[in-house]
DNA sequence: CGACACTTTGACTGTAGTCAATGTAAGTGG
DNA sequence: CCACTTACATTGACTACAGTCAAAGTGTCG
C-alpha cells in the first residue's frame, strides 16, 4: 500500500474529481482546508487488502477512482460480497473499534484516507460532515435492503442481469456510438465471475451459463471476457426484473 | 389506527420503557419535555400497515412495543421481508419524501410517533439525538450486510437455525426452566410461516420441513406451532452456521 | 359444529450446484 | 518465437436442494 509521503502539502481537493459528490462537498472552503490536514492519498493494487475486519479501525476514505468490494467469509470458507463501492463513495466504519467486513481493491484504486481518530474528532466538529455521511449512509441502507430482494427472491437470470445494469449505472458510460444515449452501451466489468458469483449469491458457472443466456438472446454482447456491450437495454431490463413478454 | 386524542399531557415519556435503548436515550430532561410536545401514542393491530411505500412520508416512530416487518413487493406478487424490528427500534426514513419500504405490524405493537417536519427540525436542533440516530442506523445497515450473507450463501437448514437464534436473542426470553441461562430457552414466534419464509428467501413448505428436521434433531421443540422452546442451544447455533460435527 | 387461517406432509419437478473437462488469454522463460 | 504455466471462463453431464402442486392436518373463533 503506497501512502503520498505525508499529509498533502499541495492540496489535492482543488483539483479532486469526487470533491463535490462525495462527502466533501457539505464542507466550506476553510473546513476542507482542516480536512486537507489530516488526509493522505493512496494507490492499491487490483486484490489488495484495503480494511481488514480482523483488525482495529485505522483510517476511513474517500474512492477517487476504482472499484471496492466488501466481502464476508465464513469459517468454512464461503464467502460473500455484501458491498460494492465506486467513487464517490465513503468506505469505512465510522464510530466502531472492529470493522465488520474487509474491503479489497477489485481494481486498481485510488483513495483519499482520514485517519480514524482525528477523522472522528472533525465529525464531532463539522455537524455539516456527520449530517453528509449519515444521509450517505440512509442511501448504503436502502440499497442494501434492495438487494436482500434480489438475493431472497430473484432467479439466476434476473440477478445477472440486475448487476450488469447496476455497474452499467455507476461506470463512466463509453462508447455510445449511437445517438440515442441508452440504445447502445458498454463498460468493462470491474468483477472476475467468481466475484459477480459472490455478490449474487450464486456460483461461478451459473453466471457464466446466464451470460451465454443474455449473448444469445441479444441483450448483451461480450467481447474479451470483461467488456460487455448492452445491445438491448430493454430487453435486458426486461431480463432484471422477469418482465417475460 | 388509533392514535391518542391529542399530543401527550402526561408525559408518557416519564415511565417508557423504552426512554433510555432507544433514540431518546441521547436526551436530556428539557429535550425530551421537547420530544414529548409533538408525540403521539399509536396501537396498530397485526397485520395493520404502519407506513407505506405508496405514499409520503408523514411520521417516524420508536416501537414500544410489538413487531414489525418491513416489506418489499414486486409487480408480480413475489415478497421479502427485508428487516424485522423490536423495541426499542426506530422505524422510518429520515431525510426522504417516500418510504423505500412498506411497514406492518406483525404482533399488536405499541408506537411512539414524531411527525416528520417537526421532527426533522428536532434532529437540527438537537444534535445529539442525530447522531443516536446515524448510530442506530449504522447498526441496522451492519445487521442488513449479516443478512445479505444469509440470503446469499446459507441452506435452508442454516437459515430456519439462524432466524430462531436471532428472535430469541430480540425477544423476551421466558420459561428458562433450568438454572444455566442457555439450557433452555422459550419464546412464541411472532411471524407466521409465510413471514419466515419471506424473511428467508424460502417458501413456507421448507420453512415447515427444516422446523420439523430441528424438532426431529432434538434442538428445538414446538408446542401449538408458534410457541418454539430450544431444547438444544449449542445444536442450534451449531446449525445456524453449518458446523456439522 | 363448521368455517377459516395456517401448517404439515407427500410426490414430483426444476433450478442452480457439483464435478470434471475443455477453452481462452496473458505472461514467463528457454 | 514457441512451449509452458497460470488464471479465468465456458460447457457438459449429473445431482441435489429447494420449489411447486395437491391433499390432509391442526388450531381458533363464531
Amino acid at each position: 500500500m503506497s501512502f503520498d509521503s505525508s499529509p498533502d502539502k499541495k492540496n489535492h481537493c482543488d483539483t479532486c474529481v469526487v470533491r463535490h459528490d462525495g462527502i466533501c462537498g457539505a464542507l466550506s472552503a476553510e473546513e476542507i482546508a482542516e480536512l486537507g490536514k489530516i488526509t493522505k492519498r493512496k494507490n492499491c493494487q487490483r486484490g489488495q487488502v484495503i480494511m481488514s475486519d480482523e483488525m482495529p479501525v485505522e483510517y476511513f476514505c474517500n474512492i477517487v477512482t476504482g472499484v471496492v468490494k466488501l466481502n464476508k467469509t465464513s469459517e468454512d470458507g464461503r464467502q460473500s460480497i455484501i458491498g460494492l463501492l465506486f467513487p464517490p463513495d465513503f468506505l469505512g466504519r465510522v464510530y466502531a473499534e472492529k470493522n465488520p467486513y474487509f474491503a479489497e481493491a477489485v481494481t486498481e484504486t485510488e483513495l483519499c484516507c482520514f485517519p480514524h481518530r482525528d477523522f472522528e474528532k472533525l465529525l464531532e466538529k463539522f455537524k455539516g460532515l456527520e449530517h453528509r455521511l449519515f444521509e450517505h449512509t440512509l442511501d448504503e441502507l436502502d440499497s442494501a435492503r434492495d438487494w436482500m430482494f434480489l438475493l431472497g427472491r430473484k432467479s439466476a437470470e434476473e440477478k445477472v442481469a440486475s448487476l450488469l445494469l447496476l455497474i452499467a449505472k455507476r461506470t463512466a458510460m463509453i462508447g455510445c456510438e449511437h445517438s440515442s444515449p441508452y440504445k447502445e452501451t458498454s463498460f468493462d466489468l470491474p468483477l472476475p465471475r467468481a466475484d459477480i458469483a459472490d455478490y449474487l449469491g450464486l456460483t461461478i458457472e451459473t453466471v457464466s451459463r446466464q451470460m451465454t443466456k443474455l449473448k444469445k438472446c441479444g441483450a448483451i454482447d461480450v467481447r474479451d471476457q470483461r467488456h460487455i456491450i448492452i445491445s438491448d437495454m430493454d430487453a435486458l431490463e426486461a431480463m432484471a426484473n422477469q418482465d417475460v413478454q
